[in-house]
DNA sequence: TTGTATGCGTTATCAA
DNA sequence: TTGATAACGCATACAA
């Protein structure tokens, strides 16, 4: 079944059909309703491929993301894709792991299959570390089709960056602990990613105001697992460092911090408090609760594809977009006076 | 670029370039080599359209879930797309939500895309209520195309079905907390999905066996949030209720019992044994760690590509491939003696 | 081993 | 408001 057959049984040019279709150009409404009964009644939809050839594009956005197993990757996703859809794009998902080759060949990968637009998603996609030109493969990508990325930043034409205020939030937190009392604090990092060094700098930056100089000294990198990262911090304290507030980079991080304090016997949050990152189901699951920062990620989303579709259709619109996260406060924290 | 442009740079045909893009037909090492060495340096990429056109399938797998939010759905998104990109096909996502209208929607909006075959990820596309002709959208799927279930069971031609075992290991983790002396046992159900009922069957099997006829009695409905859920288990304990052996359908639900056993000050597992669903992350992050049901996705999904494969090539496969799971024990049972 | 010619199902341009 | 026809880029049957 395809457009001719339509045009056949209509009486009409397929010229007719297509317009009829694509609902842009004048057909008269008498045969315009008689073409749409054909199509209705034969169920006729029309092939992919074949528009996609004429138009060179398929309405489809390719989703980069390093493991959408990942709790957060995964929200993010499924926000695109709900946004995306309603926009009547479709989502092709690549799941690149974490090795800058397999990014590379991937992003390639995609822009040969001619989506329309690719989104990063997450910040691991910028390589924030001195390897040069390592962030060319998306300044190649960007030249050709919009390249969006969510919490990440670079700055390049055609690549537009929506993310979260990361070094703020965590700035913040660290002043209120500090302000709090705390004496030892502590940063856990997952790792050097774009946001991941924001959020460092925030740490440190709110320290150094506080008249703590050697901030990074108190930044723990923490890339293992659960049990792993709780042993270290296990070693660190028997080694003498005092520990009574830990901020981190993520929630899972926290729950690590919550099982030392706990095997540390230490009070929570009179003696140390902990702070997550995300708002995540495993901030509710532990206890108590944890104080978490969100950083709205359905607002953050929804923000990416709105702002993707008026590139498309040729607007201007800014090269990058900071969202301001929000503190929930549970009880690993102490209630703010 | 185009393959013409290939072919004037290389002299030959457009066929020949055809050929070695391909590497089907016989061409002289010469050529070959000359054509292959053009393409990596112009960095052509066959326009996946035309091909389709052609071919009239783009090596394309659309995966349809609830809500890939979900961290088990997610993770199954994760294993079906790097197993399907290792056989060089993309993977389309498309989320639907719960309703029936949508699943139906999608699942033809994916069709009419040329997709070789769809994965149905979770038990929830199958209807299991009374509605008739609920699973009709199938069934009409699986008459163009390869449809792959993954933990559901539809008995129809070009369906295919990989999933665990369920009942069994439901039967079999409440055969072992009642031999180990419980007699208020509960089964959390989160919905009525057909692996929720499997789960529930086992449940009330092994209840059965060992002379509690009421089993229905016992299985709570318990599709809320955390908190609802928790309340839900204080309000029936304090209506009289007696639990002391909790089999959840998932993760979440065990932490939801693990906090209503905390606030009764049940000792765990003496007084209370909890058993989760999914060997997830949030297992890990309660305390004491989750006993829980791994029912091994990784595997499954493996295996659901692995069929799939075999269907796309025209081998004949089951209907159906029932997974055994294991059983991670953990801090909330009891040792097994 | 290679080349020629045709079809795949649309959209878009131009003419009527 | 409509129709005829040329792209779009590729695979392949058939010819050489």
């Amino acid at each position: 079944m395809n457009i001719y057959d339509i045009s056949e049984k209509a009486g009409v040019s397929i010229a007719t059909v297509s317009r009829v279709i694509n609902g842009n150009a004048k057909v008269s409404e008498k045969t315009r309703q008689k073409i749409l009964a054909i199509i209705e009644e034969t169920g006729y939809t029309p092939n992919a491929f074949a528009r996609g050839l004429g138009l060179n594009t398929m309405k489809t956005i390719g989703i980069l993301c390093a493991d959408c197993s990942d709790s957060y990757l995964a929200s993010a996703i499924y926000h695109f894709e709900r946004e995306l859809r309603s926009h009547d794009y479709d989502v092709i998902l690549c799941c690149t792991g974490y090795e800058q080759a397999t990014k590379e060949k991937y992003l390639n990968l995609l822009m040969s299959k001619h989506v329309d637009a690719v989104i990063l998603a997450g910040s691991n996609f910028i390589a924030t570390g001195t390897a040069p030109g390592a962030n060319d493969y998306i300044r190649d990508a960007a030249q050709e089709i919009p390249v969006i990325i969510l919490n990440g930043f670079v700055d390049l034409p055609g690549v537009y960056c929506v993310l979260s205020d990361d070094m703020e939030s965590v700035y913040n937190v660290t002043k209120t602990l500090l302000s709090q009392g705390a004496t030892g604090p502590l940063f856990l990092s997952r790792s050097d990613s774009y946001s991941g060094l924001q959020k460092k700098s925030g740490f440190i930056r709110a320290l150094k105001e506080c008249g703590i100089k050697d901030g990074e000294k108190r930044v723990l990198s923490t890339p293992g697992s659960m049990e792993e990262n709780t042993a270290l911090l296990l070693k660190k304290a028997s080694a003498g460092l005092k520990v009574d507030a830990v901020i981190c980079s993520d929630d899972e991080l926290a729950v690590s911090a919550l099982k030392f304090a706990k095997q540390m016997k230490l009070s929570i949050p009179d003696e140390i408090s902990i702070v997550g990152f995300n708002n995540s189901k495993l901030s509710l699951c532990c206890e108590p609760e944890l104080t978490t920062i969100d950083n709205r990620l359905a607002y953050a989303c929804a923000s990416a594809v709105d702002l993707l579709m008026k590139v498309l259709n040729g607007e201007d619109v800014p090269g990058k977009l900071l969202i301001s996260s929000n503190l929930v406060t549970r009880g690993t924290t102490k209630a703010n006076s």
